[in-house]
RNA sequence: GGCUACGUAGCUCAGUUGGUUAGAGCGCGGCACUCAUAAUGCCGAUGUCGGUAGUUCGAAUCUACCCGUAGCCA
């Protein structure tokens, strides 16, 4: 081996890759950035690498929890997840989460796909209809997911578990054997009602399933698992639930609708053929057959968490095969992310939502981190916020950025910022480029924490070269300019390297030092070559150190957002308020009494926000165009640090109407929307309960 | 409860098919340097490799059981 690299010679490979799809009911949290930082990683990796390489993803949009919580909010499903894709993908794009496309299970592409798989399957006789029992809220008059039944757990009796496990005593059973059963919805005692439904028959794929599962597809861990499913025996897959649901109806089947988790991986497909369509698919020449008809030759990748295993390594290649497409190439599973060694959970305060994060501190530290403790397996990996600190500040501020920062300035000060035309040690040089193939077959690996590691032992190297060549003491003999000029251009190239490496990890960073060397993009290719007698631009930092002081604003923002969940949580069901109740009665008496004219004399309605945004140069407004069902009014409200324009968004609350408008810095504001809390990010706006509408007298 | 995975220095992790005194980074102690965002280099201390019992000339590595952690049981 003579070629430290061989990615010149190697032949372009198709690859299509996917992230798990997020739920469109709730916030993307750090527990979901572990996937998404560790596919993009493998992303730009394959693309640095000059492969043909397209990365999608989209909003898992369906399902009784998406119906019900838009509900709740007062407003339409479409609407709660046409928000939740607005924050999902700020989400995504704030921590450099690279898509080529991303789109919506609840799309015209993917009903095509449902529709298309669920008909190719039934046609061949894979899908049976079948009759059975299932619990029934006679209030809401609709079936109830196991979720939504809660009563006594029958092993070890804790009251208020749900239908499907218990998380007092971790014992699983049928909803059916709770004590005291209800629903959680209407509190009513659940009937058991007949229903025809619609089963998948895994067990006619188990030939195929068992040699899929043995071709290299899967992890050994999960092939494991895989194992002990088969030995079990597959079970029919129930795709189908009634109406009411939010999801695609079932063709020729009134009041049946496709069960989420059968049209959401096929969301993968509907986002690729979105891609196609779309000019930047077409200007790419972007054929959909390439990548999914059963003779393609491309790869497609699926990386999830282990515990969606099931879906992604069962139902979907069976699904795809029945259908006459083609199955993954692999599937990648993941373990869970901990904090400070805690399962992350709500009532454990160590949920941190991703915009939490973001608020605070750099994407780039924790891509690092993350890289730097993610291997190929399934283990849980745990974010130890004293040890990210101390990782994120040595390794990438203390050696890699530091090395072009110690550098540079010799560089500019005494050589007009042109780097020598040869390399004093290129044997130096080369030692550490070679480095470069086992680098790259750590990332095609996924072993991400290796090669992190062996990035970082190239950083000592150049670290202990400078350290040898004492470029401090060179400069004070000017006859030894060109000496210094020369172990500069060597260490700046060192960086290079380090950064070229680092790439697929800080693609911020990257891009910065990019601008800086001023020498292009750096593929894996580019960089076998040193940057010689070239003109590099100004040095400025590409990273600063994490502070102790974000670590713990992020923890009281984490524990702030936790409270106002636990209060929303408690406003929803009632259980709550006594203590508080009593405290904000202390703090905030009750006003004297009024008679009835005088609460009448104002105008209370319901209005639905049709748009919010921020108003520059005001550090609380939001600016809200609300509509009465007839005429809109825009209201100014200091809300702007406790809600994000994109959550308010289609939701209904209360206003004043009648309010005189007043004239502000910003614009005129015409009535004032209602809302509780002491100010700041604890501030709660009102939300009528459902079926209230825009115009609505609110008395 | 059944099954699976994991348990190595204060912290985060490496340890290839069992083979000499078990490694790295951070942290800690000392020295050096002062170009750099107080960053860097050199030297040093630190471990009953979760526990017990076995297999073996030899076990962090293989086996059994136990303890702890996480997950799966559709």
């Amino acid at each position: 081996m003579t070629q430290p690299d061989d990615s010149a010679a190697a032949p372009r490979r198709s690859i299509l890759i996917t992230s798990a799809l997020p739920y469109a009911n709730g916030p993307i949290h750090l527990g979901h950035m572990v996937e998404y930082i560790q596919t993009d990683i493998w992303a730009r990796f394959q693309k640095m690498r000059g492969h043909d390489c397209w990365y999608v993803c989209a909003d898992d949009a369906h399902g009784t929890p998406i119906m019900l919580r838009a509900r709740a909010e007062g407003i339409t499903p479409e609407a709660l997840i046409a928000r939740m894709a607005q924050e999902h993908q700020a989400d995504f794009a704030d921590f450099r989460i690279g898509f080529d496309n991303y789109h919506s299970t609840h799309s015209d592409e993917n009903r095509h796909f449902a529709t298309l798989i669920y008909t190719r399957n039934r046609e061949r006789g894979h899908i049976i209809q079948r009759t059975i029992a299932q619990a029934y809220d006679p209030v809401e008059e609709m079936f109830l997911p196991d979720r939504f039944i809660i009563g006594n757990c029958p092993k070890c009796g804790a009251p208020d578990q749900y239908g499907d496990n218990c998380e007092v005593c971790g014992a699983s059973y049928s909803p059916a054997e709770l004590g005291n059963p209800r629903s959680a919805l209407s509190g009513a005692v659940p009937e058991q009602r007949e229903s025809e439904h619609f089963f998948f028959r895994l067990s006619d794929f188990e030939e195929m399933l068992r040699t899929w599962t043995r071709a290299g597809t899967l992890q050994l861990q999960v092939a494991n698992k895989l194992d002990e499913w088969f030995t079990a025996g597959l079970q029919e897959w129930d795709i189908s639930r009634d109406a009411p649901y939010f999801g695609f109806p079932i063709p020729e089947q009134p009041g049946k609708f496709f069960y989420v988790w059968l049209d959401a991986p096929i969301g993968y497909m509907a986002s690729f053929r979105n891609l196609c369509d779309s000019p930047g698919g077409r200007a790419a020449g972007l054929d959909f057959d390439d990548f999914w008809a059963s003779d393609s030759q491309a790869e497609l990748y699926h990386f999830i968490g282990k515990d969606i295993i099931y879906f992604h390594a069962l139902f979907w290649p069976a699904m795809l095969h029945g259908a006459g497409f083609r199955t993954p190439t692999a599937v990648f599973a993941h373990g869970f992310l901990t904090v400070d060694g805690q399962k992350m959970s709500k009532s454990r305060g160590t949920f941190i939502k991703a915009r939490t994060y973001l608020e605070q501190l750099n994407p780039e530290y924790l891509r690092y981190y993350f890289a730097a403790k993610l291997g190929p397996g399934v283990d849980d990996i745990d974010l130890n916020l004293e040890d990210f600190q101390a990782r994120v500040n040595a390794d990438l501020v203390g050696k890699v950025v530091n090395l072009a920062s110690r550098t540079a300035g010799f560089i500019h000060k005494r050589f007009a910022g042109r780097l020598a035309a040869t390399l004093p040690d290129p044997d130096l040089f080369a030692a550490c480029a070679a480095a470069g193939a086992g680098i790259a077959d750590a990332y095609e690996r996924r072993e991400y924490s290796r090669a992190v590691r062996e990035i970082m032992a190239v950083a000592d190297r150049a670290n202990q070269y400078i350290d040898a060549q004492a470029p401090w003491v060179l400069a004070k003999q000017p006859e030894r300019a060109a000496d210094l000029q020369a172990v500069c251009t060597q260490g700046l190239n060192l960086f290079r390297l380090l950064i070229g490496w680092l790439r697929p990890i800080l693609p911020g960073t990257a891009a910065q030092a990019e601008t800086f060397l001023g020498s292009g993009p750096l593929t894996w290719a580019a960089l076998a070559q040193p940057l010689l007698d070239h003109a590099i631009a100004p040095f400025q930092p590409l990273m600063t150190r994490i502070e102790p002081a974000r670590i713990s604003a992020l923890l009281a923002a984490a524990r702030v957002d936790l409270q106002a969940s636990a209060d929303a949580a408690g406003t929803a069901d009632g259980s709550h308020g006594g203590a508080a109740g009593g405290r904000h009665l202390a703090s905030d008496p009750l006003a004297a009494t009024i008679d009835f004219e005088t609460f009448a004399r104002v105008d209370l309605r319901i209005a639905r926000i049709s748009a919010a945004e921020h108003v520059t140069g005001a550090d609380k407004l939001l600016r809200l165009t609300l509509d009465l069902g007839g005429e809109t009014r825009t209201v100014f409200a200091g809300i702007r640090q406790a809600y994000e324009p994109a959550q308010l968004v289609g939701r209904l609350t209360v206003m004043v109407a009648n309010l005189a408008a007043r004239r502000m810095r910003f614009g005129v504001s015409e009535g004032m929307v209602l809302a509780a809390g002491p100010g700041g990010q604890d501030i709660f706006l009102l939300a009528p309960d459902s079926g209230a509408e825009p115009g609505m007298k609110v008395r």
